[in-house]
RNA sequence: GGCCCCGUCGUCUAGCGGCCUAGGACGCCGCCCUCUCAAGGCGGUAGCGUGGGUUCGAAUCCCAUCGGGGCUACCA
C-alpha cells in the first residue's frame, strides 16, 4: 500500500452522515475505508454529525468498529461535528494569521460581474479579487456592514496526487474556495479537513464527486500542516458513485437505498457486507462472499473500479439467503429469535420448549429464508395456540368441502402411527391417502399442509407434523374438517 | 459552455498484448430431484458502446466518436 507509511501509523476516519438518512453508498464507503485501515492494521476514528445518531448504531451492525469517536471515546474528542466548532474556528483564526486564509468581501454577483467586465465566462467563478486587499479598504467595507467570507489561497501551480484508487491524477488549478463562510461557519470541506488533521488521518476514502475539489482538500491539509496539525503524507482514494436501479445515483428518497432497512428486513450483517464488498472490489481471484476476516486480508484499494456501480437488490438478497443457509442452528437461533418476538410469535421471555422447538424448526427453514423477517410467517404455525390457530385466508380455499375425504382419512391414518415421527408419518400418510385414496401426492398433502400449517407453504410435511405433535395435528385435522 | 472521471453478459465483476472461439457470481430459462416452497445437481441464455489506428497478434495500447456521471456555490 502506502510505500513511505509504516502500517501501524495508517488511520482512517469513518465519515459523518449529514443527510441523517445513511444509504448503501455511504456504508460502502465506510465498509472500504475500514477495510483499508484494518487490512494495514491501522486505526478507525469516527466523528459523526448530529443530523444522525443511528449512523454509529449502523454501522456497528455491519461489524464496522473504531478506535476512537462515539462510544468509545479518544483522546481528540468531542466526536460530534457540533461539539467541534471551536476547533474549526481556531484553526481558522490560526491560518488567518499564518496568512494562508484571507478575508474576502466579494459577493458572487459582484465576482460574475467582473468576469463579465472582463469578457470572460461567469462560470470562471472566484476571480482572487480581495487577495490582496488593504487594512483600509477592508476596514472601509466593514463600516458599510458588510462581512467578509475567510478564503485559502490556492497554490499557483497544477496539483497531482497519486490517488489510491485510480493512480495518478492531474488536479489542475483551482480558485481560493471558501474556509469559513460570513456568518462565521466553516464550509463542510473544511471541517473535514480539520478534523482529519487534528486525528492524525493519513488515508481517505471518499467519493468521486469530490475527485475534482482534491487540490483544494490538499491545499488545505498543506496550511494545516504549516500550523503544526496533520499527518504528512496524506493520501485520497477516490470511489466510483453507487447508482440505484434505474441507473441514477442513489438518493435518500429511494427506500431500497436506505441502509437501515436491510436492518429491519433481517438481512445479516455479514450477508450486507458481502454485499457491499462487491460493489467495486472483488478479490484478485473474484470470489463471492469472502467474510470480513479475509476482506481485511485482501483489501487492497487499487482493486477499486473506477466505474459507477449499481446497487441490485436482488444479488444482496440471494448473498444475504447464501450467508442464511451456511448459519450453525445455535447461531440461526439466535438471529431469528429477535425476529420473531417482535412479530408475537414468540414471547418476549421465550421458554426452554419453545427454544427447543425452535432449534428443531431452524434446519427446516433455515435453507427456506431470504431475510430473517420471513420466518414469523413461517413458523407461526408451531408456536401459535391453539385457540389462535386458523390457515390463513389465501390458504383457506384449499380446506373446502372438496377437501373433507383427504382430511377424514389422514386424521384416521395418523391416529394409527404408533412412533411418532417424520417416517412414520410419511408411511401412514402415503399409505392412505396416495394409496389408499389413489390421490397424487400434491394434491393428497395440500389440505393437510393447510390445515396444520395454516399454509399452502410451509417447512416439509412430515417433519412439520411431527414438530406439531400427535394431540394439536389430529386437533388440526378435525377442526378444519368441522370448519367445513 | 468549460474542466474532469468512466464505459466487458440484464446486474456485480475477472481480465492489465498471445493462456479469451472472454472466466466466475447473481438473475433468467430448461431438465433432474421432490409433499408445497426452497435448497441441491446438470445444462442453457447473454457481453468487450461504435469507428479508426498501432501490432505478427487487442477486451487489453493510441485517437476519434457516442453514451453515462461528476465538478464548475458562502449546497450538504
Amino acid at each position: 500500500m502506502s510505500e513511505s507509511v509504516t502500517p501501524s501509523d495508517v488511520r482512517v476516519r469513518l465519515h459523518a452522515c449529514p443527510t441523517g438518512k445513511p444509504h448503501v453508498g455511504l456504508a460502502r464507503t465506510a465498509l472500504f475505508g475500514w477495510a483499508l485501515a484494518r487490512s494495514a492494521g491501522g486505526a478507525v476514528s469516527l466523528v459523526t454529525h448530529d443530523a444522525d445518531p443511528a449512523w454509529p448504531d449502523l454501522l456497528r451492525w455491519l461489524g464496522l468498529d473504531w478506535d476512537e469517536g462515539p462510544g468509545v471515546g479518544g483522546p481528540n474528542g468531542p466526536y460530534l461535528r457540533s461539539a467541534r466548532t471551536g476547533l474549526y474556528a481556531d484553526a481558522a483564526r490560526r491560518l488567518l494569521e499564518s496568512g494562508a486564509l484571507y478575508e474576502s468581501f466579494s459577493t458572487p454577483a459582484e465576482v460574475r460581474a467582473r468576469r463579465r467586465a472582463a469578457g470572460q465566462d461567469a462560470k470562471l467563478g472566484y476571480d482572487g479579487f480581495d487577495r490582496d486587499s488593504t487594512d483600509a479598504w477592508r476596514a472601509a467595507l466593514r463600516a458599510q456592514g458588510r462581512e467578509p467570507v475567510l478564503r485559502l489561497r490556492m497554490p499557483e501551480r497544477a496539483t497531482e496526487w497519486v490517488d489510491l484508487v485510480r493512480g495518478p491524477v492531474d488536479g489542475g488549478v483551482l480558485t481560493d474556495p471558501v474556509v469559513v463562510r460570513a456568518t462565521g461557519e466553516p464550509t463542510p470541506a473544511f471541517a473535514d479537513a480539520v478534523d482529519d488533521a487534528a486525528l492524525g488521518v493519513t488515508h481517505v476514502l471518499r467519493d468521486e464527486e469530490f475527485l475534482a475539489s482534491t487540490p483544494r482538500r490538499l491545499a488545505v491539509a498543506a496550511a494545516l500542516r504549516g500550523i503544526g496539525l496533520g499527518h504528512s503524507p496524506l493520501s485520497f482514494g477516490h470511489l466510483p458513485p453507487v447508482l440505484g436501479e434505474g441507473g441514477r445515483p442513489l438518493s435518500e428518497r429511494d427506500p431500497v437505498a436506505l441502509l437501515a432497512r436491510y436492518r429491519e428486513r433481517g438481512f445479516l450483517p455479514e450477508g450486507m457486507r458481502d454485499a457491499l464488498a462487491s460493489l467495486g472490489w472483488s478479490t484478485p481471484d473474484d470470489r463471492d462472499a469472502v467474510g470480513a476476516a479475509e476482506m481485511i486480508r485482501a483489501f487492497t484499494p487499487d482493486r477499486i473500479v473506477t466505474h459507477p456501480v449499481r446497487f441490485a437488490e436482488k444479488k444482496a438478497e440471494a448473498v444475504n439467503a447464501a450467508r442464511l443457509r451456511a448459519l450453525p442452528v445455535a447461531g440461526f437461533v439466535a438471529r431469528v429469535r429477535p425476529f420473531l418476538i417482535a412479530d408475537g410469535v414468540l414471547p418476549a421471555v421465550p421458554t426452554d420448549a419453545q427454544l427447543a422447538l425452535l432449534a428443531d424448526v431452524a434446519p427446516l427453514v433455515r435453507e427456506r429464508l431470504v431475510v430473517l423477517s420471513e420466518a414469523s410467517g413461517m413458523v407461526r404455525f408451531l408456536f401459535a395456540a391453539e385457540e389462535d390457530f386458523a390457515p390463513e385466508d389465501e390458504a383457506a380455499a384449499v380446506v373446502g368441502a372438496g377437501a373433507r375425504p383427504v382430511l377424514e382419512a389422514s386424521a384416521a391414518a395418523l391416529e394409527g402411527v404408533a412412533h411418532w415421527n417424520a417416517a412414520a408419518i410419511e408411511e401412514a400418510l402415503r399409505a392412505s391417502l396416495v394409496d389408499g385414496l389413489g390421490l397424487k401426492p400434491r394434491l393428497a398433502y395440500a389440505p393437510v399442509r393447510v390445515a396444520v400449517t395454516g399454509r399452502t407453504v410451509s417447512p416439509p410435511l412430515y417433519e412439520s407434523l411431527e414438530l406439531v405433535g400427535r394431540d394439536r395435528s389430529i386437533g388440526r385435522l378435525r377442526r378444519a374438517l368441522g370448519a367445513i
